[in-house]
DNA sequence: CTGTTAGCGCATTCAA
DNA sequence: TTGAATGCGCTAACAG
């Protein structure tokens, strides 16, 4: 029924193997041999078995990438980012690779099953983006699989993460601690003391170190931290909307919102602007990801630019092993403060 | 070195077939023999072999999404919920079914290019989402390769994508048409008679559909269409700034500006606004999708709504036969009008 | 309900 | 430079 390779083999007059051999371009072959299996291979619109060369090889050219949610910008741009390297020479037959992207939802179950279900692919290669659960069970549960990844050929990187011990996963962490830092900086500098802080959801590193970030700027002013200032939620808009009204109820006195990300910011300025309050004149709001939406907010949102677009493309290179991992395997990604109109001196 | 299904057999003291039957859980097999050989799959930790079981089965677990920019929100969020579709049933490892989302960047060969690869996977099901372009070889090409994919046993289902011809596919295609219509009728309805269009890149169906809607609407109320009003471009934020300078400099009398989507529309806003225009007071600005940030864009952006979670979802059912095909293997889906903001009467 | 027997389609030894 | 032979790990008849 479908055309095999053993039937370009007979149409070409050659040995199977043969057709094998200039389909994966590793072994000398006569030019008019392959001139001739290639002729064959068109006349007859055969199509390589994927599933029996990896079988044989031991190896596929499926490169798995975890999201947390892949219509959210954030990990879209670099799971594009990270597909736009892989393509290209280096692999086998004809060096096409395919990203398979894996939405976890960010649920601890969905991230180990999708990376078993990687792992019976026998992916090449696996790239990690966002942050970690902060949970010493699913830590180890992780790193267990990721160790067995590395041991059975697979490329493991972590894009956005903070690096996996006692694992030969490369690393690139994103320096939230420090962009958080010189947010709220910016923020103290400008005047501003009771500044309310929408964090991400708990246990989770960005969350974490973002929120570190933000206490640390604090404390190295002599600001005090009053923790009804802070509130947790999900990286959504409506989050950013819930949790501005909360927090306006909680201290009708702040005179700004640090968000979690752009995108609860976009909801923050929506709740402060149905309350009548004006950005920034009543009250600052701030961001962080800069993504492409957040220059457009009126006014423009001021945020912390984390390069997704190269660390991503960097992730797939590593993993590609077109370019080297980084000495010790990690390596740190700095964030830009970007100031905009969204934010100023408290009225 | 790595553990197989004859490793797991041996040590469940059972034969390899019942091991593959437990696992895929197709057949009967009695209770304690399933636990002996679950035992024996957690004691070694055992993985199947993706690439074994679809060359034995001759299918794969694999279900291919062709985007133009995983990016982009339009696309991601159909990819989301394709994914959240295709998933088995039970939350065990079994009819677990992965994503290969593939980044067409809007390119016809890639697009190619990416179905011979899937079809190289022996891809349970293929989807492709966006506009299709307008080539009537590349047409043929395309539809060459649908059908040798649905001939092999892949079930295409086209998402936002008018109908192949001559083809199995299933079409769930997008009203860009009506919506073009009434978005416009609205904006002539507020009174406008010059309004500016910036439509998508040329030779894509989106863009030609979304076009003759909007002419259509003019035509309908007997506004003259001015072809100065109307200029192409990518669909892109950049794209709609520099075609809004081109537009004002062009017909500095145009009151309204029409855009080829939401995030076209947001570089409109800001060209605007850099011209000290005030929207809507001066000029009205509409966008098409109404992806998440355009409630957020200031004022309101008046949209034509895509149901892009539900069609992306039904498409990731019919195509995991979960739902059967609409009659005729056609189904359009419609856009809804949601009048904000950035629309009102002329000045 | 379970074991036996054949391949699935290809990559890779080993010879020639 | 090419061909023949072997096995990758699993599923699917077919018996029993």
């Amino acid at each position: 029924m479908t055309v095999t390779l053993a039937d370009v083999a007979a149409r070409a007059q050659v040995s199977p193997a043969t057709v094998s051999r200039v389909l994966n371009g590793n072994y000398p072959v006569a030019a008019a041999t392959r001139e001739r299996v290639l002729r064959a291979v068109d006349e007859l619109d055969y199509v390589l078995n994927g599933p029996a060369s990896a079988l044989a090889a031991a190896t596929s050219d499926l490169v798995g990438i975890l999201v947390n949610d892949i219509a959210d910008p954030f990990f879209g741009i670099m799971a594009g980012a990270v597909q736009s390297e892989i393509g290209g020479p280096g692999g086998r037959a004809g060096g096409e690779r395919m990203a398979v992207v894996c939405n976890t939802g960010g649920s601890p179950e969905r991230e180990l099953t999708y990376l078993t279900l990687l792992q019976r692919q026998r992916a090449a290669a696996v790239i990690l983006t966002g942050g970690a659960i902060e949970d010493a069970e699913h830590a180890d549960a992780i790193a267990g699989k990721l160790r067995r990844l590395t041991e059975a050929g697979t490329r493991v990187v972590l894009c956005g993460r903070p690096p996996s011990p006692d694992t030969d996963a490369v690393a690139l962490t994103f320096d939230n601690r420090g962009g958080g830092r010189r947010l709220t900086d910016h923020l103290v500098n400008l005047g501003h003391r009771r500044i309310g802080y929408i964090a991400g959801p708990e246990e989770r590193t960005t969350t974490r170190h973002r929120l570190e970030g933000h206490r640390a700027a604090l404390a190295a002013r002599g600001v005090p931290d009053d923790p009804a200032l802070t509130v947790h939620g999900p990286y959504d808009r409506r989050s950013g909307y819930d949790a501005t009204d909360e927090l306006l109820r909680r201290a009708p006195d702040l005179t700004a919102v640090v968000a979690a990300n752009d995108t609860v910011a976009l909801g923050a300025c929506a709740a402060l602007r149905d309350k009548g309050l004006r950005i920034p004149d009543d009250v600052s709001v701030a961001g962080f990801d800069d993504l492409p939406f957040s220059i457009d907010a009126v006014p423009a949102l001021t945020t912390v630019r984390l390069p997704l677009h190269e660390a991503g493309a960097r992730a797939g290179r590593i993993a590609m092993s077109k370019e080297k991992p980084p000495p010790g395997g990690v390596a740190t990604v700095h964030g830009e403060l970007m100031v905009r109109g969204s934010t100023a001196g408290p009225r």
